[in-house]
DNA sequence: ATTATATTTAACCTGTCAGTTAATTAATCG
DNA sequence: CGATTAATTAACTGACAGGTTAAATATAAT
């Protein structure tokens, strides 16, 4: 159950994840390393299981070396979720309708002087 | 508790959620609308439940209007997840390091043939 | 062979999440 | 007013996430 993107999404949503995945990006790392900055705050055994959620999301890849597990980012992972959440970009980087819209406002001068807020909404909710 | 970065993927880890930012990135919808495509999975309080996730995250405002909640999406609210995950970009666009490394190989010509996909890989796992 | 180290698995607890139905609040309509 | 429409709140459920401790596995070291 579950479908990739809410898998990846889902595996962000917890720091101690992040907080791995941001050391991961510095290089790779065995499991006790990646668990030490925690160990005061957990066990080992909750390392493995934020691992193996990473791990289940394809942000990270385990591979073994003796007794050492090495863990490495998966830049891939984050593919999915990052062209999603592009896709509203457009909705927080307005500058240039803004830029545009004001300078709109600027030339016809006077008449209207304070409508640059209201959006033109006629929602009879499209019944 | 919870830190916004995990409240805003967190938000994000499901797609009924995801769907209706979908929706609401085509304009504004009340709750019914966004309802609609959701009623054969889902009872109205669930559809209710996950637009005041999406509220307590900040991707998207309510406004009332007469006995209607008029739901618009808030861009702003995906600024910092979207920021997050763009540093790890450079995790999975290899293009100008792949590119840089291919060049060198060729310009030195034949000796080691086929080391392209090879990254130098120095891990002692800094001890 | 025994012991130590690295990591996982098992079994369990608790809180939260996504869903339910029934009841409630608010506004509009006739 | 009384009925209808829009949406939320309340109370409850089952599943799952994140944590625990104790036991198991696997390799290395003495």
């Amino acid at each position: 159950m579950q479908d990739h993107l809410s898998l990846t999404f889902s595996a962000l949503a917890d720091p101690t994840r992040r907080a791995m995945l941001a050391r991961l990006a510095t290089g790779e790392a065995n499991v006790s390393d990646l668990a030490k900055p925690f160990l005061d705050e957990m066990s080992l055994p909750a390392v493995t299981k934020h691992l193996q959620v990473l791990e289940r999301a394809g942000l990270i890849t385990k591979t073994r070396n003796a007794q050492w597990r090495s863990c490495k980012l998966n830049g891939e992972g984050m593919k999915d979720a990052a062209a999603w959440i592009e896709h509203y970009r457009v909705f927080w980087e307005e500058r240039f309708d803004r830029l545009e819209e004001y300078l709109k406002t600027v030339s016809v001068n006077a008449n209207t002087t304070n409508n640059v807020t209201n959006k033109g909404s006629d929602h009879d909710s499209d019944k």
